[in-house]
RNA sequence: GGCCCCUUCGUCUAGUGGCCUAGGACGCCUGGUUCUCAGCCAGGUAACACGGGUUCGACUCCCGUAGGGGCUACCA
């Protein structure tokens, strides 16, 4: 036992990007590889914004990329509840306390005040920080405007002085506390903030390291403080860089990042995925690029996590992607192929007619050729009867009469439900000599396939059923 | 505007003062695999943002500049 014990703490306000995917996959890695905890918990303060759909899709999808937790709100723990909108009192205990402590006090401004404000303080070329103006109300103040029905928000004390932390990735870092200002801790509603909520949980829940985005560097001082007044020493902190989409311009929500839901839909391997998104900011050092999740749990260290931002590329993820399929053994590709087909309605109708292992056996000769599964929907149509023939022109050549012939002569020579024979048909073809090479092969290929790409005809044709090779025959000597 | 963070091939990165005429991978290009695409194999293309220091010596350390990003909310 370690006693790491880390968490993920997503905010249920969307769907899970690589972003945030990276950051549960870091903890999840740092967890394993530490043998620590990983503890996940929802942070549904923002009650505007939170839905329990999201939450539900983000549960989901963690568990979809393979990162288990040891507590969280689905299988609760010794620390729970694992949703903050179940933890309320707590906030509100804390928020009486400094109150008490005289940490934090009761503030009345509204929001227009604040903003003029911030807006003095900004036309001076000075940090746009609260001023600190209702600090100095007396109980008697306070009382009075409570008895006027004003519901204040509640401000926690921030003295002045340099903040410095060491941060795992960063390394040391330090703020000038005079520059921040008196922040909110809990809304005239008495919800608090996530500063608050955050601090008390990551207490409460006995949190080691906090492994975050780098958006959340310039909190973390405003956290030490908290987690000071709350009389508990701060966890250590890892802030991981940022992702970046192509361009280089932030990779958030609104600008069209894929969620992880996408990338299951798109059949790329769970683990895939896992194997790029470690590559975005961490490299083991030796050469090596392919990992299982396993592997990965086994090397990763934090300490080899990189600071600068990564532009996420869809090209690299593909390449990983092909990777990992192409090392699944043949029963494991089978049997994921078929799910995922199965799963999003991909199946094609001709392929559930199939005997079990004739499917098998042509899904098979795709294996060393596909990206992800979403390809195979495009691919099987060689052995759809239904299919059109989408590259006709290829047999606009002249010997195309000729080659026809010789293959409806074969077929016919076939008995029903016996199909081609490549070596033989091969021998049968070259024999004829009306052409050679591409110029024969292309017109075979599209003749008996409707498409001019394909695996190996070698592969195609002992699966091709004979009685589809003569119509396509015939459409062809039709057109 | 203020504060903070970041900066090696197009992209992900290795590199912690001499091993670097900077290594690997993706992409791209060329050739091979005597049917295509893919795959595979072989080869090629391409980078230390800039300017000052420190040092016998700097991609590596320090300081500036520039560029990018984050925060600056009673969002997280």
């Amino acid at each position: 036992m370690s006693g790491v014990r880390v968490r993920f703490a997503p905010s249920p306000t969307g769907y899970l990007h690589i972003g945030n995917v990276r950051t549960a996959l870091f903890n999840h890695l740092f967890a394993a590889c530490s043998g620590g905890e990983l503890i996940l918990r929802i942070e549904n303060t923002d009650r505007e914004r939170s839905k329990s759909e999201y939450a539900e899709q983000i549960l989901n999808d963690l568990r979809w990329l393979g990162i288990r937790w040891q507590e969280g709100p689905d299988i609760g723990g010794p620390y729970g509840p694992y949703r903050q909108s179940e933890r309320m009192q707590h906030y509100r205990e804390t928020a009486e306390k400094f109150i008490r402590e005289g940490k934090a006090y009761y503030c009345f401004c509204s929001q227009e005040e604040l903003e003029t404000i911030k807006r003095a303080a900004q036309a001076k070329g000075l940090p746009p920080k609260y001023n600190g103006r209702c600090r100095k109300l007396s109980r008697e103040e306070v009382e009075q405007k409570r008895a006027l029905g004003l519901k204040p928000s509640l401000r926690f004390k921030v003295e002045e002085g340099f903040l410095e932390f060491e941060d795992i990735i960063r390394g040391p870092v330090r703020f000038d506390m005079g520059l921040f200002g008196d922040f909110v801790i809990l809304r005239p509603d008495g919800v608090p903030t996530f500063h608050l909520a955050v601090c008390v949980d990551d207490v409460l829940m006995r949190i080691t390291h906090v492994i975050r985005g780098e958006d959340h560097l310039p909190n973390t001082p405003r956290h030490i403080l908290l987690f000071r007044a709350l009389g508990e020493a701060p966890p250590r902190f890892a802030h991981v860089s940022l992702i970046m989409g192509k361009g280089g311009e932030p990779l958030s929500k609104r600008l069209g990042a894929m969620s992880v839901e996408e990338y299951r839909k798109t059949g790329y391997l769970p683990e895939a995925v896992d194997n790029y998104i470690a590559l975005l900011g961490w490299a083991p050092g030796d050469n090596r690029e392919i990992f299982s999740l396993a592997e990965l749990e086994k090397v990763f260290s934090l300490s080899r996590v990189g600071k600068s931002p990564a532009v996420f590329d869809k090209e690299k993820l593909d390449w990983l992607s092909g990777e990992h399929i192409r090392a699944l053994s043949h029963e494991a590709f089978v049997e994921k192929a078929c799910d995922y087909l199965v799963s999003e309605g991909l199946m094609p109708a001709f392929a559930r007619a199939l005997p079990q292992n004739r499917l098998h056996e042509i899904l098979l000769i795709f294996k060393d050729n596909i990206l992800h599964f979403d390809a195979l929907r495009d691919r099987l149509e060689i052995f759809n009867p239904e299919a059109e023939n989408q590259d006709a022109e290829m047999l606009r050549a002249p010997q195309v009469p000729g080659i026809l012939k010789i293959l409806e002569e074969y077929f016919l020579s076939l008995a029903p439900g016996e199909n081609a024979d490549y070596e033989a048909l091969n021998q049968k073809l070259k024999a004829a000599a009306v052409a050679k090479g591409k110029e024969l092969f292309m017109p075979v290929r599209v003749a008996l396939t409707f498409r001019a790409h394909g695996p190996e005809l070698k592969k195609i044709l002992p699966l091709l059923a004979r009685e589809l090779c003569l119509e396509r025959i015939k459409k062809m000597k039709v057109a």
